[in-house]
DNA sequence: GCCAACGTTGGC
DNA sequence: GCCAACGTTGGC
């Protein structure tokens, strides 16, 4: 299993948004490096760290699953929407998509408190530049995020 | 294929 | 609001 990080600006789609509706398809991605992780490397019942940004302080906010694997995000040939892209259509989609279910909201961990845990150490959410809205975490990472939040990899089975 | 200009992200 | 980082665009 492969374990991510994705980000969501918290006024715009916060973690309790996601335990609102159950499940949502992870829409408007419009980065080549994050579509190639959502179109060919994130698989049905991956583990998710559920990140808000744009907030103080930056954080964690819970666990989200994939739902399900990638597909062409329907938007981007949608001319009414924002995220429209003339260059992606049905038959020769550009952009890709997953949906993610939430599965355990988490004790919030901090972006400080993550780069002063030397354990981190290296995670890419902690690079200094670093504005990719989807990355992999290591699983070593990824569960010392769950310990740093109180709960442990069983929590979120 | 280079690179300057420009736009966006996102922490601070 | 600032600005570093970095992706994209488009002229050449």
């Amino acid at each position: 299993m492969n374990h991510w990080l994705m980000k969501s600006e918290l006024d715009v789609y916060p973690y309790s948004q996601l335990v609102a509706d159950g499940k949502t398809h992870w829409d408007g991605v419009r980065n080549y490096q994050a579509r190639n992780m959502m179109r060919d490397a994130m698989k049905e019942g991956d583990l998710v760290l559920f990140y808000h940004s744009n907030t103080k302080p930056p954080h964690v906010a819970g666990v989200a699953r994939i739902a399900k694997e990638g597909y062409p995000d329907f938007t981007s040939w949608d001319n009414e929407c924002k995220y429209f892209d003339e260059k992606s259509t049905p038959e020769n989609p550009r952009w890709f998509m997953v949906d993610i279910e939430p599965v355990l909201e988490l004790n919030m961990v901090s972006l400080h408190e993550m780069k002063e845990n030397p354990k981190l150490e290296g995670m890419p959410l902690l690079q200094r530049g670093q504005r990719l809205s989807v990355q992999p975490v290591e699983a070593a990472h990824f569960d010392e995020v769950l310990a740093m939040a109180g709960v442990s990899r069983d929590d979120v089975n």
